[in-house]
This record gives structure tokens, C-alpha cells and sequence, in this order.
DNA sequence: TAGCTTTTTTAGACAAGTCTAAATATTTTT
DNA sequence: AAAAATATTTAGACTTGTCTAAAAAAGCTA
């Protein structure tokens, strides 16, 4: 139906929409792309003929609800398959996308739907991020960064922004993965770096970079 | 590394090789990949500059080390993708062969390795195909085709010869499936159609088509 | 061996996707 | 408002893979 290229450009402008970005420029989009600014004006106009998103020269684009449909579904792929390589074939959360980037693209509805079915109806990847379901919905993150925390209160890991194997790794180094616990303490206004405790146990400082990119969420349920 | 065309071409070399043409032609090639001579002689030229087979024109090509190497390792990914799909997402013989298509062409070494180990190592995959391993060994077929079994004694089905949808679905709707048991009854000398008895149960007619396209072997444990 | 048929290769074209370099638009500065 | 800087598009080229039509080679035939 649609080349890799043509849902690579779809989704990654999606990705931009749900960051907030609202005008995609063309600059924008050749750079989370990895081209050329004249690669991208290029697909914007083969995208828009075929009335997958609105073009306008100069001014940006927009996706057409066409190529939402397309876009989300891409997105829904990618974010299941990731779930499958960490859940059932043990890769790690920093494994996984150059694998999902391959993944994303076979067409099969029903193997989509049976790979849902068999991991049990994932509500988000092994990221923390939403996975769009069958019928395009995407769940809005009530997370916010670690920064935006006020301290002394039980928090939970829940996503990361930057996905980066660097990072993830760093993270992992540290003991620190989705559902992990902890604590602020403060943050050192000196650097911005952050103080705090994980999973009642080791004191660890880190720096604004990571914290800014750390999800969490405050710990409701703290018995469960 | 490969694209996915070259991999096709190479995995079609393989499989002509394994059911015995001894040279390759560039019209045999040509029907196997469903598309035209010219574009054959163009594949032929480029993997021959990659030392991927020898190429000589008008006399027909022949793989080399590395090209069979690489065409193996895609007929394991597919055979295992096609395990994969019936063994664990329930799709049926039938359906898998077009996905497995598709999903022969990822690139990644430790997927394929985690998913041979989550399969628990498969020796064929849903067709009775022999599934190649790591080191590139497959496995020789020791099965024939039922029309070259002796009269009553018991078999089992182990494979197909042909594997469209439309024969698999046959069988299936027969009852008959790999594992099957049955016994050859006798060859009708006027249209060699082969009477014979399935499962302890059912006396069934098959057609000299169908018998000619089903692999089986003398059931020599019976009790197991 | 000359002539016919079949097979294979070559020539030239096209589509998708990318790039560099040059030409326009747009935005920002002065 | 004109000049300068930046963003975007266009022009032209290249790669991969395919096709049709024509040319060349190989294989038969008598
Ligand atoms: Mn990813
Ligand atoms: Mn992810
Ligand atoms: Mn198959
Ligand atoms: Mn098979």
C-alpha cells in the first residue's frame, strides 16, 4: 500500500504533532529525519497528492485524517513489536528500536492483531510510551519530568523522553527502569542537579540532562 | 547489507538448487521470481560484481560460498518466521508463506537467534520444510511422495511439494495435516488416483495431483 | 551447413528516493 | 525600506530495480 519511506515521513510528523509542534517546517522534519530539506519537500509533495497531508509551499504541512490513519498505525506497529522483543524474546529497552524500525513496516493486519492478542493487550511500550490502539485512540501522558516534582514524595518511573541507547543504558547502569521507586530529595541550584533516594535505599544525584527526560508519576497506591 | 531484492534472488537460486536443477537458467529464474528475463540478466550481472554466484552469459549461474551463505540464512528466517506465526499466533499453514515474505528481510542476528530459542529450536517449520541451522547445514529430506509408498502399510504425512494456499486448504479441509496417519490402499490404474484410509478411520480417493504433492514416511513407531 | 526458432542479452525508458548546488521566498537586521 | 541572513524549493544528477522492444547468441532441423 504505502512504501517504508512514505510511512517513515507519516509518522515521524505525527511524533512531532503529539510533541506539541504544531506547524511541521520542512527543516524541522528533515532533521528528525535524518535528509536533506530538498528530500523532504520532495516526499511533502508526492504525501500530498496522494492527499495524505496538506502542503502548502513555505508554509508547512499537515496530516490529512488519511494519513493520521496511516501515521497512528505505523506508530501502533512499532510500539508492539518493541513490547514483543523485550517481553517475550528478553532484549533490553535499548535494543529494540533499530529492530522496530524494520518491523514497523510488514503489512499483515492480522498479524498485528495476534501479536496484540498474544501479549495480553499492551497498554505502553517498553518506553512508557502509549500504544495507539485499533481504532487510532492514543492515550495522553499524565506523566510529567522528574524536574517538575515537588520532593519527599513517593514517585514512580513511567517513560523516558529521550530514547537514545546511551541513555537508556546510563539509566539501567544505575538500577533505574520503568516502574522503579523513588524519592526528590532537592534540587541543587548550583548545576540543577537532582537529589534523591531509589527504591528506599541508595542515595543518587542526577544531572539536569537526565532528570529532564526522566518521566514519572506520584505514587498513588503505594501498597500494590 | 543486502536488499531485499538481491536476498530474493539469491533465496530462489537456493531453493531451485535444493529441489535438484543442477544449472540455473536465466528463463527458470526468470518464472521463479515471476518477473522478465532482462530484469534477471541485470540481478544476474550485479550479484555476480558481488561475488555473490558466478555468472556466465548465456551459460547460467551457480552461488558461491558467501551468496549461499546468504541465501540460506534467508530461507531460516523465513522458515522460522513461518514456525513462528502458526506455532505461536495461530495462523494457519495457509497463510503464513506471504507475511514470512516480508519478514525474512529484517535485519537482526539476535532476533533471530531469540526467536529460535523461544521456538525451542524447530527442525521444520508448518510445511515439513527443513528449517536450515546456524551453520547453515539443511537437513535432506527423507521423505517420498505417497504415490511411491507400498500398499498397506501405515505413514505419516511429513510434508507438501506444492505450497499454495489453495492445496493446503484442500488438505485441511480432508482432515489431512503433518502428523496425519494413513494407509495407502491401492493406485487406480485408470487415473492413478490412490484410494486410501486416514487416521484409522475415513477411506478416501485422493487425485494423482494431490498424491504427487504430499511427502510421507513408513511409520515405524507406532505406538509413540 | 544454412535457415529457423528459442533463449538470452542489450538498449533505452521509467518510477522511487536521495543528493548537491543553484535559485527563490521569507524573515530579520540595520 | 533595503540589505543580509535564513529557509525552502527547484534543477539536474545518481542508484536500484523494473519493463518493452530490438539485437545477438545458441540450439535445432533438414
Ligand atoms: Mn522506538
Ligand atoms: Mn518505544
Ligand atoms: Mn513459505
Ligand atoms: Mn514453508
Amino acid at each position: 500500500m504505502h512504501s517504508f519511506a512514505e510511512e517513515n515521513y507519516l509518522k515521524t510528523i505525527l511524533k512531532l504533532h503529539l510533541c506539541g509542534v504544531q506547524v511541521i517546517t520542512t527543516n524541522e522534519l528533515a532533521e528528525a529525519m535524518h535528509t536533506k530539506a530538498s528530500s523532504v519537500t520532495d516526499m511533502l509533495k508526492k504525501l500530498a497528492a496522494k492527499k495524505l497531508l496538506k502542503y502548502e509551499p513555505y508554509k508547512g504541512c499537515l496530516l490529512t485524517n488519511s494519513g493520521k490513519t496511516v501515521a497512528t498505525n505505523t506508530l501502533r506497529k512499532h510500539r508492539l513489536w518493541e513490547t514483543f522483543l523485550v517481553n517475550t524474546l528478553s532484549f533490553s529497552w535499548d535494543e529494540v528500536h533499530e529492530v522496530a524500525e524494520q518491523l514497523e513496516h510488514i503489512q499483515s493486519d492480522k498479524l498485528i492483531q495476534q501479536l496484540d492478542v498474544f501479549l495480553g493487550f499492551p497498554t505502553h511500550d517498553p518506553h512508557g510510551d502509549p500504544i495507539p490502539q485499533l481504532d487510532g485512540k492514543i492515550a495522553a501522558s499524565p506523566f510529567f519530568t522528574l524536574d517538575k516534582a515537588k520532593p519527599d514524595k513517593q514517585l514512580v518511573v513511567c517513560g523516558v523522553l529521550n530514547h537514545s541507547p546511551d541513555f537508556l543504558k546510563y539509566l539501567t547502569q544505575y538500577g533505574i527502569q520503568i516502574g522503579s521507586h523513588l524519592k526528590m530529595i532537592q534540587i541543587n541550584a548550583f548545576d540543577s542537579s537532582i537529589a534523591l533516594v531509589l527504591d528506599q535505599k541508595q542515595p543518587l544525584n542526577l544531572s539536569k540532562e537526565v532528570v529532564k527526560n526522566l518521566l514519572v508519576k506520584y505514587n498513588t497506591n503505594q501498597y500494590e
